[in-house]
DNA sequence: TGTAACTGATACTATATTGATATCAATTAA
DNA sequence: TTAATTGATATCAATATAGTATCAGTTACA
């Protein structure tokens, strides 16, 4: 079960990035080099967030992207959500509808408070927090927190 | 993005069925009947479930399947370990080692400090609670609980 | 003792998702 | 004018998910 996608994955970077360079556009291929993700596939990327209203473009040469919103009004779970679609728990997609299956019923039930518990940590972490996190971070000398 | 897939559902389900009856074998077929799972896929989920100790069998007329373990040691959380894999961030695989990229490294360690939130939580659900719930819920006539 | 009801084992197929690449037109700074 | 850039799309490969088919072996029981 993996929690974030390349795409989530990249685009939290990407954000990072443009994040810490408020005010200037940045390029996808400066994106790309320094973050190491595949280009075109970043591009897309760049793109779809566009679509979403987080970040802006310019074309043409010395063009790039910039964050449109406040870092700290985007959250991880806004990510995920565009990214990987909406958290849900398995495909009982009509939620008010009455399950067939009394044993999946209760299934679902227990699991959506999990859900619940989730999505309230993901919208928690935003990009601006990370932002945070890494300037702390910045200067030292260390492997991942464990 | 999808909490359960359909292995882990079935085969949450199936052990809910196997845990009502406990002391006597279910045939794959009734199982397959009863909770509506395609016969043949849940003989796999069965299979995968006995290499893991959770259940045992009886080959034969008469035969099927039978709880092992008692259904308050088998936590939602082993199953989906089994059927979708271990819960993972992303995919920095070895958790050790320094990572690359600094981005990346502190978006890691945020979000497993969220991946260990889930795993309490699915650990704390294990298979009794639900056959609990679900004999608790027996009679009442309602639809899902939202 | 034959046979129908079972599991064990394995191979296969279809579809969806994920991750990535390629191409070309349009825009813009220098 | 041209190199650097985004916009828009089409395509592709790899992997994961969901499901089907087949045949051999075991067992209860008529």
């Amino acid at each position: 079960m993996k929690v974030l996608t390349k795409k989530t994955d990249y685009a939290i970077r990407a954000l990072l990035m443009l994040g810490s360079k408020r005010g200037e556009y940045v390029s996808a291929k400066t994106i790309s080099t320094d973050q190491d993700i595949p280009y075109q596939f970043l591009r897309g990327l760049l793109q779809e967030m566009i679509r979403h209203d987080l970040i802006v473009s310019k074309e043409g040469a010395q063009g790039g992207f910039m964050m449109k919103k406040e870092p700290d009004e985007i959250p991880v779970a806004q990510l995920i959500e565009v990214f990987q679609g909406k958290v849900q728990v398995s495909e009982c997609m009509f939620r008010k509808q009455i399950c067939a299956n009394r044993s999946r019923c209760v299934l679902r039930h227990e699991i959506m408070r999990i859900e619940q518990v989730v999505n309230q940590e993901f919208d928690k972490l935003t990009i601006g927090k990370l932002i945070r996190d890494l300037e702390a971070a910045n200067g030292v000398t260390q492997g991942c927190g464990e």
